[in-house]
DNA sequence: TTGACAAGAACGAATGTTCGTTCTATTACT
DNA sequence: AGTAATAGAACGAACATTCGTTCTTGTCAA
């Protein structure tokens, strides 16, 4: 009876499906990857593939929703455990590094990736919710007088755009060594652009 | 005599092809135009596109390197007027907002585009010549004394990290009104960043 | 225990379309 | 006359997707 959570378990078709379709649209982009180079890949059929997503759109769209989603409950998480905007802000920021090193494919297709392109129908990252609630942190600190008073695009844009910037270069392969390294010094510079 | 420089003309069919292909390359993505549309929009024949230029990528090659040697040569102004990293990085960055302001087309290819999907041969963004010389203008004033003693990477994103960011929310549609207005208050926190 | 049956999952050859490119013909210029 | 430019029909490879089939697993009757 019961066992019902097998559904991660890797050996599962749909899961080894995404996994592979992830690394290979970050790898060589959305476009350039074909239904059969994700079939070969992954050692799967065309058919199960079909079975399980009804297009590479959805397919697409499937890793990006989950994503969107993952990196909403990070947040989450973050509101629950932090009051200030300065603590809330710098654990946002530190879960993004932390998150680069560990699994640079979904931080990359999360933040790198043109959505617009194959997924017409979503609105652009920066709209998404996590931005949103990026955007109400700083927000709140403004309120509070953490944040000396800027405009909320600005703070937004000056706290989190230079570490976002560094993610991307080590994603781009122009940064040695592990992203933490930086994280100290990166964020004493946010933060004093800021206050 | 010779009148040399009709090159920028517009009725010439080479250049009417590279605006075209700018346009939608930006509008819909690289992979979702076709030659046709191309051919289409510009009103051209198939023939004259590939009589000017040899493969679809070659165009988009062209586009790319000629945006490219344009900064650099924006960047070698910049070096020429100005002395300190101060001024010299507060050029740049005032160039990038004015250009992101009346050429959006060309800043969304430059910086937002990702070349190496459908330029395998080039390098990436993040280490062409114009990012190399704002990384160099940073590590001079470091040497100064001007900007503080940090890692030259985490300066140079400290510094350039929110305006990209911000010229990149522009250009995603996520802002409103002239990036011009934002101006003043990103540099001031940009600066403060690192002194 | 066995055999019949059902249903979801996996399979992969076949299909129809799109797209970049080539080819041949025609026009403009010098 | 000869070269550069334009034109658009035709080509062939690559692609996402479909569909008829096979495999696997679980259920239940005898």
């Amino acid at each position: 009876m019961g066992n019902a959570q097998v559904k991660d378990t890797f050996s599962d078709t749909r899961s080894l499906t995404l996994e592979t379709a992830l690394r290979l649209f970050t790898a060589k982009g959305y476009f350039n990857t074909s239904m059969q180079d994700i079939r070969k890949e992954a050692n799967v059929s065309i058919g199960s593939i079909y079975h399980h997503f009804n297009s590479k759109e959805e397919l697409a769209g499937s890793l990006y929703t989950d994503l969107v989603q993952r990196m909403e409950a990070l947040i989450q998480d973050v509101l629950a455990e932090y009051g200030t905007a300065h603590d809330r802000i710098r654990a946002v920021v530190a879960a993004l590094f932390q998150m680069a090193d560990s699994e640079p494919d979904a931080v990359r297709f999360l933040l790198c990736a043109k959505h617009r392109e194959f997924l017409p129908c979503e609105k652009p990252v920066c709209s998404s919710r996590p931005f949103e609630m990026m955007r109400e942190m700083v927000q709140m600190g403004i309120d509070r007088g953490e944040i000396c008073d800027l405009d909320p695009v600005v703070a937004t844009t000056a706290l989190f755009g230079g570490p976002i910037r560094l993610i991307q270069l080590k994603l781009d392969g122009a940064l040695e060594g592990s992203l933490w390294q930086y994280f100290d010094e990166m964020w004493a510079c946010s933060w004093s652009a800021v206050t």
